[in-house]
DNA sequence: CGGCGCTTTGAACTAGTTCAAAGCAAGTGG
DNA sequence: CCACTTGCTTTGAACTAGTTCAAAGCGCCG
């Protein structure tokens, strides 16, 4: 107690300084001191929270600004051209949001908040203007970059996984090492998406993510409770990822301990 | 004739500049002009040729540099923690490689020719320098960043797709779209990748893709010669990514017109 | 209490994988 | 010039992991 996340009597008007936010370090400005973090500070922008399945911007709107999370969580959906749509991505406080309008000034992808969920935002003009200016911005911006694009890479590198249950474990495991960056317990996953979302995340049907949780709580890997999931077995996930799986996480046995029943 | 385009003897040092280059507008300096341009053309750095199979840069070595295809065409690949490896992009003319290093100063990727290739070389330094110095540079930067974030995302779009056939007719349409780009033939792809690499970057098993090959011939969609693949029915294509197919696709039939022989 | 959205479970089905082997083009060396 | 190797591609046949369809369970909010 005492290290909970929810921070929602603080008034939207009142800016936090980058300096006293808890997730600086992980956050646009790391690597900006001094001068230089005062002056992009200075135009950075405190939104007002975005509610829980609201939008922060649709696909196609203009883009005029960058956007961080503070706080909640919040996921990106492609609308491709026919109706159906793909979840590209998972954002947790820290990371930056709507990277890909930088350029084009338009959205490409909508972002809803999973949660209640606090944004700050980085006016795109000012933005340029200021890495104009100052070295730091611009190698900060380059870092975000870098990391966006290794993003994209490893959920890639997940969807192209062979089978169901090395997709599921890698989803979890990468949640689970961006809860650690963020001090928070990497084995405590609060999920804030419905296993819909999961499924579009991962390239599977929804009942087969649903069956994937049974199956490892079944195992003892996870404890799960509705979007609370526990992991039990770090460890045994990790043997799934690196297709070493246990031989037992294969065909998670109908038959129990005793083994004689088999339906 | 006169339009090909192999350049086989144009001598390393001679650096053609970029207003000269066929793919300027398609390239990272588009949009730039005037004075600028020379500038960032005097950054320029011609590569001598990359041979076929030859990496351009591994993962995991310092960059130090940006890479924009003049001709010929590459292929990412990333290499996760176990041995297996999974293709991340193909690159053409025009296109930017190499992005994802651009924060980190180490490639996230390994780069290989898929034939003899070309590439223009921008050293990071300078270029950060002249972004500065520039903004249309932080523009095109930008824009650059965009595009490749957009061609991610349709990639993890194109991998969510459930059946095979339909992840096969968007990949080659996305193709045959930037060949319309590049001005060439979009219904001739001239493929430099192997059916494994195609395979890798779709999600699907070797003997899947050349197995769509054929159906998609004997269906007389594609007339595929090796690696030269003639789109005889575009439509036909996008009706499939639609998941309108013609109904005939799904199960492409043994018996053929006449269809008393069921093999 | 009743309705609604999400989740789970079951059972049948099938698209794609896997394993195994043959086919083919291109190069190498005698 | 031919025999032989090598790497890629195709084809076949059996198998299975995951999908699909259908229905029930469950928690929540009005």
């Amino acid at each position: 107690m005492g290290s909970t996340y929810a921070d929602a009597f603080e008034p939207a008007s009142l800016r936090q300084a980058c300096t006293d936010c808890g997730i600086y370090e992980l956050c646009l400005p790391a690597g900006i001191a001094g001068e230089d973090l005062r002056r992009l500070d200075s135009i950075l922008r405190d939104r007002r929270p975005v509610e829980t399945g609201h939008a922060l911007f649709h696909a196609g709107s203009p883009c005029n600004a960058l956007h961080m999370v503070r706080s909640g969580s919040l996921m990106s959906v492609l609308t491709t051209a026919m109706g159906d749509s793909q979840v590209i991505g998972f954002h947790l406080p820290g990371e930056i949001v709507g990277l890909d309008g930088i350029g084009t000034l338009v959205h490409g992808c909508t972002t809803v908040a999973l949660e209640r969920s606090r944004v700050c935002e980085l006016p795109l003009p000012r933005l340029n203007e200021l890495a104009g200016k100052v070295p730091a911005v611009r190698e900060s911006l380059n870092r975000l970059v870098s990391r966006e694009l290794a993003g994209e890479h490893a959920h890639i590198a997940l969807m192209g996984r062979r089978l169901a249950h090395e997709r599921f474990a890698a989803f979890l495991l990468s949640l689970s090492l961006r809860y650690q960056r963020l001090h928070r317990d990497p084995n405590v996953l609060r999920l804030g998406m419905t296993r819909n979302d999961i499924a579009s995340f991962l390239g599977l049907a929804v009942e087969t993510v649903s069956r994937l949780f049974t199956r490892f709580h079944d195992l003892g890997m996870l404890r799960v409770q509705r979007r609370v999931v526990r992991i039990l077995d770090p460890a045994g996930l990790e043997a799934i990822c690196m297709g070493t799986q246990p031989e037992d996480v294969e065909q998670a046995d109908i038959r129990q301990a005793g083994g004689a029943g088999l339906s």
